[in-house]
DNA sequence: TGAGTATGTGAATATATGTTCATATAAAGG
DNA sequence: CCTTTATATGAACATATATTCACATACTCA
């Protein structure tokens, strides 16, 4: 494998190898959601579910929407949801 | 997503997020080497790819022979090289 | 324009991670 | 046995990561 697609495939499973992270890119496969829910849904502070999401922003896997005060955020494309479907397989077995 | 399953999955993701042990990875999916070569192969020192080895192989990912003072390593399945492929081409996109 | 709500950001801190170095173990051959 | 080769391991260190806290920003409504 070429060294630069071994790299952005060791970057695309370190955004996804947090547990939080994770929850969230799952959470956001049924469609967009804002800052505040996420922080609800993952039990944790909304400052931290917002460098995460800064995080998966900067590698592109999720964008946002304002409306008002609230930035919904979705993810970018359904390729990482179906990554995650494909993975989720292959733990079950 | 199950929380014991998304912990799962956040952990395999854990393992493959060094490029390093990415190589490793890879490199055994086309049959098994031992640790001499796999430095050699990630310009590393036999000791830091000894203890990534490890770690993979506390992940159940790997396993070795031992023949005379060589330990020859391999993929404990096909799973991960395959799972390695697919991702492979969600990048390429 | 001032208060309130939703979110972003930087610094600080604690913990995790990867490498190196020194040493230990295992096997082979003399 | 003793030495050499191949590998494992533990401690130490440097760096990366995730969270918290304090504060900044963006927007809405009165």
């Amino acid at each position: 494998m070429p060294a630069a697609e071994n790299d952005a495939m060791a970057a695309l499973f370190k955004a996804m190898c947090d547990p939080n992270r994770l929850k969230i890119l799952w959470a956001l496969g049924d469609g967009e959601m804002c800052v505040c829910d996420l922080a609800a849904l993952l039990e944790s502070s909304e400052s931290a579910v917002s460098h995460q999401l800064r995080l998966l922003r900067q590698m592109c896997l999720v964008s946002n929407r304002r409306q008002g005060p609230v930035l919904y955020y979705r993810l970018n494309d359904d390729h990482i949801y179906a990554l995650i479907h494909i993975v989720l397989e292959h733990i079950r077995e």
